[in-house]
DNA sequence: TACTAAGCTCTTTTT
DNA sequence: GAGCTTAGTA
């Protein structure tokens, strides 16, 4: 190809890649298998680009993963240079972010806007659930949350949701037919409280390009080359704002793998890439299906399960590679001896073939299995970083710091309000922020209004100073926003709100361990304040949005040497040498959410085909007879995915049973009662689809016992020596009981939970008779 | 109003 | 097991 000698890094490019990578003008779709290179012709497209003359400035590269972003950034940077610093990098949430700051006020937000994450969300659902005098059971924040989240990634505006009669039936029908109103209420806070939802982010960026004309036509100029990775994860409205951004120039090129794609869930539908194919008729396609990453056996097993999805785009996965090891399949007892079986393993592999910490992972459906794993981990000594999972700015005393600075930004910020405003303890009780509440939304105003103008409002005279108090606080930190830099503010508000002084304090191990994370984010923030490698604001409300969109899996990982644990949807875009996938058990994974429909079991799929093709040199897959879930004890049989991988591939641990278990015939049932999630009734799986009973060694059954009637009568006449079952903890033996009548106290020795020291009058026991 | 223990409910995946 | 709510007590 012409004038390739002046590009030398093209040289990295098998043929198919190069010419996805030169081809950067006009509609591109790129459909990459895993494994196949496709972060490195993204790169080196990016690269061409900019070798071309095309400004940084103006490429718009869209990830769905900071992780994905920062590491792609640091390769484009290795080829180009610091040129790669000007490129509009990043999430669909950060970059569209950082535009509606700028453009906040056509939308008639405050620049300083608050992002509210899920928790946040809930919690005021939760509040308006209250307010509207509605039953919590049947409106449950996470499950309304839902029905908002997936209305708004379909552009469905709360007027909208509010006409649709197709809406208003299934809500109804569903027994929900008050989500409109929850809807608008939500929306309506949201927007007093100047504050945007993970959606919103996304919504408004909609908004702005399609009501603001000049907007749309300053960005579609701005970003006249467009790349989408992941494009398979998008949704509907990221899809119509890359249609809007690209009308113009339609330098569009978006990645993706349908078998990869395991975002339904938050709206994400292979419909975009059917409509790309519609919207762009002179489109080029490229396909790369050779695979540098894993063996042959790995590439082939992980092809023979995707096979059976009946949704896919048909494609053939290949590589040169060699055929390498059979996979391995191993069996436990229990969840604890999983985990147990899996650090003894890297222990060893590590030994014998001198590989680093760094060259394992493991992986899991669900973030609760990292407990056991973690444990067998710790025991062996053997270093692990969790990826995702609760995130350090989850934690307590991080969210509260960081309530108080975004309300120092944004005093409008209503859930950081409540969470601050009597902590520390300032006498500022449940009561009068009831009241403080019905005024807000008697006056329409903001909570910080009433807070702030407390006087004025008879029925909080007794309160009045104390939210004053409060108030002046609060505007007296903003007054420092103007003089001093992020770090400055931070540990001013810090240290006068006494948090600082209130952790440090407690010298338990927890307590030690919360100050130093406050520190650590004190430190964080100092970092971003000094930061000079990205061209942007370093103030306060800046930093705040910034790690508003950030999980912990985007924490700098240093030059550690560890095993990374994650679940599989963390783990896309990754690869490692050897690869253990924790917890293959039917309804874990699959999970028993996703086991009622064919799409959601496809979608199962092609997780675990995520999973095995992060795997380049060895893959072992593992599972467990028991494990302990939703607080019990549970008998598990291994998934169906062990059963669909082509048998030939795998190498069948002596005492495992795969191939001849013995199954029960029933499912267990779900926990809680009631309608499975959204809209009705989930289907139980379809006979045919159940694997078949065969002979084998028969697993014995731990069903959880059900004890009807727990009656307190029954245990007036408690005493030392007793066997007893308690509803919650199970069997245990009482070791002693104190104080008289209705007050007695017993220490009972618990078989599985150790010793615990129960109120006998609120305690649910019953004699055991051995 | 603050604190505590007990009880209840959920338990997928992420920005 | 975790997070939240409820009820009782200080």
């Amino acid at each position: 190809m012409e004038g390739v000698e002046e590009y030398p890094y093209l040289k990295d490019l098998n043929a198919a890649q190069r010419e996805a990578a030169l081809q950067i003008d006009g509609p591109v779709m790129i459909v990459a298998g895993a494994g196949s290179g496709k972060t490195r012709v993204l790169t080196y497209r990016i690269a061409h680009m900019v070798a071309q003359g095309v400004d940084p400035y103006n490429i718009l590269a869209l990830t769905f993963t900071n992780k994905a972003a920062r590491e792609m950034r640091k390769r484009i940077e290795t080829v180009v240079g610091l040129e790669a610093r000007s490129l509009w990098m990043g999430t669909f949430h950060s970059i569209f972010a950082r535009i509606l700051r700028v453009e906040a006020d056509k939308l008639g937000y405050p620049p300083n806007f608050s992002i509210y994450d899920s928790d946040d969300s809930k919690s005021l659902i939760r509040t308006i659930v209250k307010e509207l005098k509605l039953d919590d059971k049947v409106y449950k924040a996470n499950m309304v949350l839902n029905r908002i989240s997936t209305a708004k990634n379909n552009l469905i505006l709360s007027d909208a949701y509010n006409k649709s009669d197709d809406i208003k039936a299934s809500d109804t029908a569903s027994g929900r037919p008050e989500i409109a109103k929850i809807y608008d209420a939500y929306t309506a806070r949201c927007f007093r409280a100047g504050a945007m939802d993970f959606d919103d982010l996304l919504l408004n960026m909609y908004k702005l390009l399609t009501k603001f004309p000049d907007a749309l036509n300053k960005y579609q100029h701005m970003f006249r080359y467009i790349m989408v990775d992941e494009y398979q994860d998008t949704n509907h409205c990221q899809y119509m704002i890359i249609k809007k951004l690209a009308a113009v120039n339609e330098n569009i090129c978006v990645v993706g793998d349908d078998a990869q794609s395991i975002y339904s869930f938050r709206g994400a539908t292979i419909q975009n890439i059917l409509n790309f194919e519609r919207d762009y008729p002179d489109l080029k396609i490229y396909k790369l299906e050779q695979n540098y990453r894993s063996t042959q056996t790995i590439v082939n097993a992980a092809g023979s399960v995707i096979d059976k999805n009946k949704d896919q785009i048909k494609k053939k996965v290949w590589t040169s590679n060699d055929l390498g090891d059979r996979i391995r399949v191993v069996r436990s007892v229990t969840d604890n001896e999983e985990g147990q079986f899996i650090a003894q393993s890297i222990f060893e592999e590590r030994m014998q073939k001198q590989m680093q910490n760094s060259d394992f992972s493991i992986l899991y459906r669900t973030n609760a299995q990292s407990r056991s794993l973690e444990e067998a981990l710790r025991k062996m000594n053997i270093p692990y970083r969790i990826y995702g999972g609760q995130s350090f700015y989850q934690r307590k005393e991080i969210k509260d710091l960081l309530a108080y600075l975004r309300l120092v930004v944004n005093h409008h910020d209503e859930e950081s309000l409540k969470r601050v405003i009597n902590y520390p303890t300032r006498g500022i009780g449940k009561t009068t922020m009831e009241r403080v509440i019905v005024i807000a939304s008697e006056q329409g105003c903001s909570l910080w209004d009433v807070v702030s103008n407390a006087g004025s409002f008879p029925i909080l005279s007794s309160a009045a100073g104390k939210l004053l108090n409060f108030s002046t606080m609060i505007r007296s930190f903003a007054t420092l926003l103007q003089k001093k830099d992020a770090y400055e503010v931070a540990i001013e508000v810090a240290k006068s709100t006494t948090l600082l002084h209130t952790l440090n304090s407690d010298k338990t191990v927890e307590g030690i361990s919360r100050y130093e994370n406050v520190v650590e984010l004190l430190n964080g923030i100092k970092e971003f304040s000094e930061d000079d490698t990205r061209d942007i604001e370093k103030n306060l409300a800046v930093y705040l949005q910034d790690i508003a969109l950030l999980t912990d899996a985007d924490q700098e990982d240093g030059d550690d040497n560890k095993v990374a644990l994650m679940t599989i949807h963390a783990a896309k875009g990754l690869e490692f040498p050897h690869v253990y996938i924790a917890g293959l058990e039917e309804n874990l994974f699959p999970n028993q959410m996703s086991t009622g429909s064919r799409k959601d079991l496809e979608e199962e799929r092609r997780l675990f085909y995520v999973a095995v093709t992060r795997a380049e040199k060895k893959l072992t897959l593992s599972y467990a007879n028991t494990r302990f879930r939703f607080g019990q004890l549970l008998p598990c049989e291994p998934s169906r995915f062990l059963q669909e991988i082509d048998q030939q591939y795998l190498q069948l641990d002596p005492n495992n049973f795969v191939g001849n278990q013995v199954r029960s015939n029933e499912r267990p049932t779900r926990y809680g009662k009631g309608p499975g999630m959204q809209g009705g009734v989930r289907r139980p799986p379809q006979k045919s689809q159940r694997p078949q009973v065969t002979r084998g060694k028969a697993v014995p059954q731990h069903r959880p016992q059900v004890i009807p009637d727990f009656v307190p009568e029954d245990i007036t006449d408690l005493k030392a020596g007793d066997r007893i079952e308690h509803q919650r903890f199970g069997k245990g033996q009482v070791e002693q009981v104190e104080g008289m009548g209705e007050h007695r106290k017993a220490t009972i020795m618990f078989d599985e939970y150790g010793k615990k020291q129960l109120v006998l009058r609120f305690a649910k026991l019953r004699f055991l008779k051995d």
